[in-house]
DNA sequence: TATATAAATAACCACTGGTCATTTATAGCT
DNA sequence: AGCTATAAATGACCAGTGGTTATTTATATA
């Protein structure tokens, strides 16, 4: 009865179907990072993962299904390793640094955010989105408490301040998932113009903006 | 000599095309905002013009470039109906609330603002590509000029509210984008969830906070 | 060792965006 | 008025997509 399940042996006990799962997750993810959403095919991933096309299906309702599996997984990720950096006390510059640099830091999860709504959620079950979106609530909560004594924030504050910085990333990391145009062959004005979107200041600075704005409302 | 092409007619001066361009464009327009990008395909729009799938692709190279074209005439549309209702003095709340008004009356605006980069720029010649910059680059500037003078901020400030402004209504209008759940058999936790997410409030008030933290920036 | 079960398969489906050799409307010339 | 060169329009075609399902087959159990 081995508990791994090795390739052309078949699942057959839950445990052993958690891990094919898992397998399948994993190798997607690591296609994903090669060549992104809009490339990715079901039919590609079989191959990757040594299995056959209809057998994904077995595992996953449908391509949307997966990518959800996927972006919990990087939010929960994520997540852990921000808490993790974050001190008892920390101005907001520095806040709003940490989290940036660590959600760019894992390589699937924003590319995943980014594309939760337009896409991902409308080709999923009701029952898998309800699950995702506590997931997502469970999450914010665990970023808001150590969000509170880092900023010295009260609990609401805290809370508005991690679901705004949400908002804010997706907004300021847009710029980051255009063509890849590495030949610097652009005219320098727009070179100029994309420049003015880096991600990294855009987000940090209004960040603080955010964070600055949100503890000034405090007697209001 | 026609200057309007009929169907089944032949568009063959520059104008005749041009004219035939836009009435694809046109007819693009309100398929897209029928069903939505996922599901807008380049066969039914056929259907819908009375002309033939190939037809189209001698207006444009790609489904992307149409979308391109979709959304800068998109784009041009919306700057000067913001600009049209900007006043000689504005609070930056009820600047806010006309940019969030205004762009959410387009139906196609934001839609397509929010693919822009991951997906429609990523299939279009770098050229049009350029030329979209360059459109964005002038509308910026052309609201940055009355938003100068509605907020009272200087020239740089005002094109960074405006250029902020962007970064922020793509965040913040994320969750409009999410599957219509009409019904509303969702428990209530994810009720209340999406809800602490609406839209409208939640970029008019980080639009305050973020323009109040320009202009305090000033002397600095 | 035989059998029931369900995991895995492979052929299949309707569809997609995009291409291109062929057809044909028509502007301009004789 | 009729001819011809041009290029707009066509439709058949392509490789690929996500997803389905009847069939095959590995394997746990009796």
């Amino acid at each position: 009865m081995p508990s791994v399940v090795a390739i052309n042996q078949r699942a057959r006990s839950n445990e052993q179907k958690a891990l094919r799962r898992q397998a399948v997750l994993t190798a997607a993810e690591t296609y994903f990072l090669e060549v992104g959403f809009e490339a990715f095919s079901m039919a590609q991933l079989a191959k990757k993962t040594g299995l056959v096309k209809g057998t994904l299906y077995l595992y996953f309702k449908t391509r949307e299904a997966l990518f959800l599996t996927l972006y919990e997984q990087s939010l929960i990720r994520w997540s852990e390793v921000f808490i993790s950096h974050l001190s008892g006390d920390m101005t907001s510059k520095a806040y709003a640094q940490m989290l940036y640099t660590t959600a760019m830091a894992d390589g699937a999860f924003i590319p995943l955010l980014i594309r939760l709504e337009h896409v991902i959620e409308h080709n999923v079950a009701i029952a898998s989105l309800i699950e995702s979106k506590r997931v997502f609530q469970r999450q914010v909560a665990a970023i808001a408490a150590p969000t509170s004594t880092s900023l010295s924030l009260n609990a609401a504050q805290a809370t508005e301040v991690v679901k705004t910085m949400g908002v804010l990333l997706i907004g300021a990391t847009r710029s980051d998932q255009g063509p890849a145009l590495d030949n610097e062959a652009l005219p320098e004005d727009i070179q100029d113009l994309i420049g003015s979107f880096a991600s990294e200041p855009l987000f940090v600075k209004n960040a603080v903006r955010i964070i600055e704005g949100i503890r000034a409302e405090t007697g209001i």
